[in-house]
DNA sequence: CTTATTTTTTAGTCAAGGCTAAAAAATAAT
DNA sequence: ATTATTTTTTAGCCTTGACTAAAAAATAAG
């Protein structure tokens, strides 16, 4: 059993490897703790102790099979009880991460059976995200981002890259959720930015907007 | 907020001072945290001095209007969360005990708002315990233990005094579970002993049985 | 009303998980 | 190829919540 501390250490060092290649330096790892380098090295010898991670000093970190087993039976339970607080109390999409956040921690392999047959084995979160199955397998997506569309193209939008409040919000307010359609009615090359239509909605968007947006288009 | 140890600790007092009137011993408390009374009296200072309760050396705690609410706050998040197993998840009553136990330390008042509506605002969990309303008032019931029932008397199951697996899977095997009519047919006077009728069975049962039962007799 | 026993508290440790300050290694810049 | 700078680690300390052993208070027994 793992405590609370590190099973969120072995969820950011596993949402750090997605996006970066290689070996997760130290200093990333403290940042995404919101903690200090130093209680980042002390914790990582310690997950290497266990055989969480592979760590090579001065290096950084790299989860092992085992380290990878746990961070994904995190990460399906953090998503599942996401669809739970959605789909079933009708929670806001931009209201259920810091729940969620907790309710991970809840150790029963029997309860997410459950929870996983009560709210239909859905396969992604209510921000687009995939549910890992049982046996940590990922549905595979080829997903784009929206600020890959040229004038012209559409998307449905299937996730969003950024998830703070502040963006989900945004997106609310511009009535853009999982499965919207969004055409591109322009885009300006210089600095990225878009004009867009959303239902019966036009509207122009930054860079910034369009480059946390996923979208399917086929 | 209050830490995991500390919720754990006003739980534990909470639940003491039900049973046993006026302050509750250190080492009471201690043994029903299965810890020592040194660590007890170290807990019973820090809460005192947060004033959740009122603590007088050598003579016991007690817990402060302060921290009563606390108490009745987990109380209820506890129970609702054992309706959601067993209603929703269909989790047996003799197996929600433990995941309540973690689940109820989850920090979110919309959250308890949520699940109380859609669960229909049960005023009873799967024991038969009464859920305090969001005010912390408990429901009322004049409920009395099976073997205060005489020969020829019969009450409805409405709940247990004593809820450990082993007990709740005897009831189980007899067919008892909330709600169940239990006829008294004979009762010894000497041991305490019961010959009952539930459904079309008829069986002995011993005091010990008897005086773990809550029964409603109207 | 003393002595014995039980209960409770205090004093001193320990592990987990943080922190700061300083040292050491790696990397960048002259 | 040396400095300078950044990154990472080490060393030492703090808090929480546990523990053991010993002291002190309360209660029971003679």
């Amino acid at each position: 059993m793992y405590s609370l501390a590190e099973e969120n250490y072995i969820k950011a060092i596993f949402h750090l490897q997605q996006t970066k290649t290689g070996a997760v330096s130290t200093n990333a790892i403290a940042e995404s703790m919101d903690t200090k380098a130093s209680s980042a090295t002390d914790m990582v010898q310690k997950l290497a102790d266990k055989k969480v991670l592979s760590y090579i000093k001065y290096k950084g970190s790299k989860l092992t099979e085992k380290g990878k087993k746990i961070a994904t039976r995190i990460v399906r339970k953090h998503r599942l009880w996401e669809v739970f607080l959605v789909d079933k109390l009708g929670f806001h999409w931009d209201e259920v991460h810091e729940i969620a956040e907790q309710l991970e921690h809840i150790h029963s392999n029997e309860l997410i059976k459950r929870l996983d047959a009560f709210l239909g084995s859905p396969a992604f979160d209510p921000h687009g995200d995939p549910i890992p199955d049982e046996h940590g397998n990922f549905m595979k997506t080829e997903k784009k981002l929206l600020s890959q569309l040229n004038k012209s193209q559409y998307g449905v939008c299937v996730g969003v890259k950024e998830s703070s409040a502040e963006y989900l919000q945004y997106l609310d307010k511009k009535k853009i959720s999982i499965g919207t359609k969004i055409n591109v009615l322009g885009k300006e090359f210089f600095d990225g930015s878009m004009v867009i239509q959303v239902g019966r909605d036009q509207f122009f968007i930054s860079k910034q907007i369009a480059e946390n947006l996923y979208v399917q288009t086929n």
